[in-house]
RNA sequence: AGGGGCGUCGCCAAGCCGGUAAGGCACAGGACUUUGACUCCUGCAUUCGUCGGUUCGAAUCCGGCCGCCCCUG
C-alpha cells in the first residue's frame, strides 16, 4: 500500500487533506511539527499554526480518522531556517516572507526527509494548489478555487520534491473543504483561517524581533526624496516598502515608505505615485516548468502573495537569477519578498526580489 | 515703540457679505490576508486664543486682553 505522511497543522485544510488521502486508499500517518518553544512567542492561544491547542486539534482529527499521529520537534531547525533568517532579513532592511521559508525548509526539506525515513512515498499538505504529471514531468498549477490559490508560496518546489507531494485540496473550493469537515464532525470545521506570522501571534513582529535578539534598534530619520528631514522613526525594522500606517508623520498628502537604508538608518518617505517602478531583479530563482529556461519569455508575475498578476517580460540572466520587466509599472517592489511567474494556470518558477 | 498679518481637532487646512464647524494627514477599531504591506469600512472639535458687546442667532460683525509672524525704527 502506498504510504503518506500528512502534515497536520490542526487547521481545517490539512485535516480534510488527511481524510481525502485516507479515502484514496493510502496508508496514512498524521504529523504535526512543533516549531516554537512555547515561551519563545507568547503562544497562549489562537491564530497560530503551532500552539498546543492546535496540536490537540490535529491529534483529535487523526484519532477520529484512526490514523497514527506524531509530533515532531523541529524547534532547532525552525529557529535556524525560519526565525533567524527572518530576523536577519529585517536587520538588513529587507522584508522577508517567513511562510515561504517555512515551506522551503521545514515542510519540503526537513519534514519531507522525515516522511521518507518513515517509509512514506508521499508528503501531503493542505495547500490549495495542483500538481500535474505530464509527459513524465511534474508541473505546479494554481488551485481550482482562485480565491484560495496558494501556489505562490510553493514556487520553490523542485521536481524531485513535487514527485513526492500531494495537494488533495487543489480541486476543492474552500467552502467544500469546510463542508467536508463539518460533515465529518471535525473539531476545527469552523476554525478561523490562520493569519499573521505563526511565531508572532499578536502581529507585532518588531517587538518579537527586539525581544528575540535582545537588541534595541535605534531611532533614525525620516527624510523625503530630497533628503529633507521629516521626522524621527522608531527603528527601521518597523518599516517596509509601501507602508503608510504607523509613520506618525502628518502631511497634506499620505506618505509612504519608498526606501530603507540600513547603512544610514534612514527611511525615505514619498507620495504614492513615487513608488512605482517597472523592473526588478530576482535571485535564488527556481524554475519548475523548464530544465533550461528560454533567455526571454512573456509571463505574468506576482510580487506579493495577495496581488493580481502583472504582465511582464522575463529575462533569465543566470542559473538562478532573473530580470523582470513589467509592461506597466508596479507599486512598492519590496526586496525580500518573492516574485512568482505564471503562464496561465502554470507556475513557471519564482525567486527572491533583491 | 509704530505699521501690517494671523490665532479653527495632535498636524495641515476650508469656512469669515452671521444661521448653527468641509477635507487631508496622524491616530483608534473592524474587514481583507497562511508574510510584511497596500486597500476598504467605521470612529475622531457641542467647538473655533481669550473676555465682553451687537443679534432671535456669531468661528464668522465690534471692542479689550493674550500669543505668534512680518516690516519700520
Amino acid at each position: 500500500m502506498t504510504k503518506a505522511l500528512i502534515a497536520m497543522s490542526g487547521g481545517v485544510d490539512s485535516s480534510v487533506a488527511a481524510y481525502l488521502t485516507l479515502e484514496k486508499g493510502f496508508e496514512c500517518i498524521g504529523a504535526t511539527m512543533r516549531l516554537v518553544e512555547n515561551d519563545t512567542a507568547c503562544l497562549k492561544t489562537a491564530k497560530t499554526c503551532c500552539s498546543l491547542e492546535d496540536v490537540e486539534d490535529a491529534r483529535s482529527v487523526a484519532y477520529r480518522l484512526g490514523i497514527p499521529f506524531y509530533v515532531f520537534d523541529f524547534t532547532p531547525e525552525f529557529k535556524k531556517y525560519v526565525i533567524d533568517r527572518f530576523v536577519c532579513a529585517y536587520e538588513c532592511g529587507a522584508t522577508p516572507n517567513p511562510c515561504i521559508e517555512c515551506n522551503r525548509y521545514m515542510k519540503f526539506q526537513v519534514l519531507l526527509r522525515r516522511a521518507i525515513e518513515l517509509g512514506c512515498d508521499y508528503l501531503v499538505t493542505g495547500h490549495y494548489a495542483r500538481i500535474e504529471n505530464r509527459d513524465g514531468r511534474y508541473y505546479l498549477l494554481k488551485a481550482r478555487d482562485p480565491g484560495k490559490d496558494q501556489s505562490y508560496v510553493l514556487y520553490m518546489l523542485t521536481l524531485n520534491q513535487l514527485s513526492h507531494m500531494l495537494f488533495p485540496l487543489g480541486d476543492l473550493l474552500k467552502s467544500e473543504t469546510r463542508q467536508i469537515a463539518e460533515k465529518l464532525g471535525f473539531v476545527n470545521a469552523r476554525k478561523r483561517d490562520s493569519q499573521d506570522i505563526c511565531f508572532v501571534p499578536d502581529g507585532d513582529y518588531a517587538a518579537f524581533i527586539e525581544s528575540y535578539t535582545q537588541k534595541k534598534y535605534p531611532i533614525g530619520k525620516f527624510v523625503d526624496e530630497q533628503g529633507n528631514e521629516l521626522g524621527e522613526h522608531k527603528g527601521f525594522i518597523r518599516y517596509t516598502i509601501g507602508q503608510r500606517k504607523g509613520l506618525n508623520i502628518s502631511s497634506s498628502k499620505p506618505l509612504y515608505v519608498k526606501k530603507k537604508d540600513a547603512e544610514s538608518n534612514t527611511v525615505v518617505l514619498a507620495e504614492n505615485n513615487r513608488l512605482y517602478s517597472t523592473g526588478l531583479e530576482v535571485t535564488d530563482f527556481n524554475w519548475i516548468a523548464f530544465d533550461t529556461p528560454p533567455d526571454k519569455l512573456r509571463a505574468s508575475v506576482k510580487i506579493r502573495y495577495s496581488q493580481t498578476e502583472q504582465p511582464a517580460t522575463i529575462f533569465a540572466t543566470g542559473e538562478k537569477t532573473v530580470r523582470i520587466e513589467f509592461d506597466n509599472s508596479v507599486r512598492a517592489i519590496s526586496p525580500g519578498q518573492s516574485a512568482v511567474i505564471y503562464d496561465g494556470e502554470y507556475v513557471l518558477g519564482g525567486g527572491t526580489i533583491i
